[in-house]
DNA sequence: ATAGAACTTCAAGTCAACTTGAGGTCAAGC
DNA sequence: GCTTGACCTCAAGTTGACTTGAAGTTCTAT
């Protein structure tokens, strides 16, 4: 398929899958002259480079997902993610029903009603910093 | 308390602090001399801030779920971010199954192995683009 | 009263994830 | 044969969320 193809299948701009290609998040399979091919199955892999995104993770953590570098190295690193993951569901439906409650409750402020500050507390129980500044090269 | 007790308290660097009262995000009950002065219940707020972030949610975005602009808007506003958080709550489930499930299954390939294809395709069916380039100032 | 720590402001820097723009190539249709 | 449109590269720009640095001020202890 051609790049138009795939930006179309995957409803990504091309400039994105170049920007995707660079990062070695996807390859392609070749060119026609000047002009890149790529072969069906990196439809399947933008679809879960875009589900990792919208999961909140950074296209370095998902590029490690793929890497194939040894033979079991990937598998602890995926179940390590799937933890994260669990633990990033449970922060966000108690946000959820927080939010709910927010909706629903008649008290003038929210931070004065103590079912929603229990909600609130037992979320900020395994709270974390965000990714994006983690890393520090040295 | 002072700006550095409620860094203590809340995990987050002063900088951040005044960052997000600058962004109105927070507020200071007042100053001594030069020196901000944080009431309590700010904690409580920067415990839903965080959660917030960690959600997905912009900071602009967590702005608009607090503003008292009038008297009925912010609860559809909360319903609406209830509902987003709940299609991501399932996004995210589909991606947890899909990691483990490829953490623990032994083809070679991923992309090769139908139980995991179908879990990408049902979690891709929702896809939405990430909203850090939705917005376009006119 | 003087050093030092802890605060202040304001401007500029950083980082990820893209997007935009300038300038170039190439196959296809008129 | 020449324009047009879809692609290409490479550099620079953008946005959100902060962080860092310089330069000044004030509390706190010696």
């Amino acid at each position: 398929m051609d790049i138009a193809e795939v930006a179309e299948a995957s409803g990504l701009p091309a400039s994105t899958l170049r920007f995707y290609e660079e990062k070695g998040l996807i390859q392609s399979s070749g060119r026609s002259g000047l002009r890149r091919l790529f072969s069906a199955n990196v439809i399947e892999r933008l679809a879960l480079i875009s589900l990792g995104r919208s999961a909140g993770f950074s296209l370095a953590e998902i590029g490690e997902m793929f890497t194939p570098e040894g033979p079991e190295i990937n598998r602890a690193l995926l179940s390590a993610k799937a933890d994260d993951l669990d633990k990033k569901i449970k922060e966000l439906t108690s946000m959820r029903n927080g939010l709910r409650h927010a909706a629903a409750c008649r008290a003038s402020n929210h931070f004065e009603c103590p079912k929603f500050l229990r909600l609130l507390r037992v979320a900020g129980k395994n709270r974390f910093r965000q990714p994006n500044k983690l890393k520090k090269k040295t």
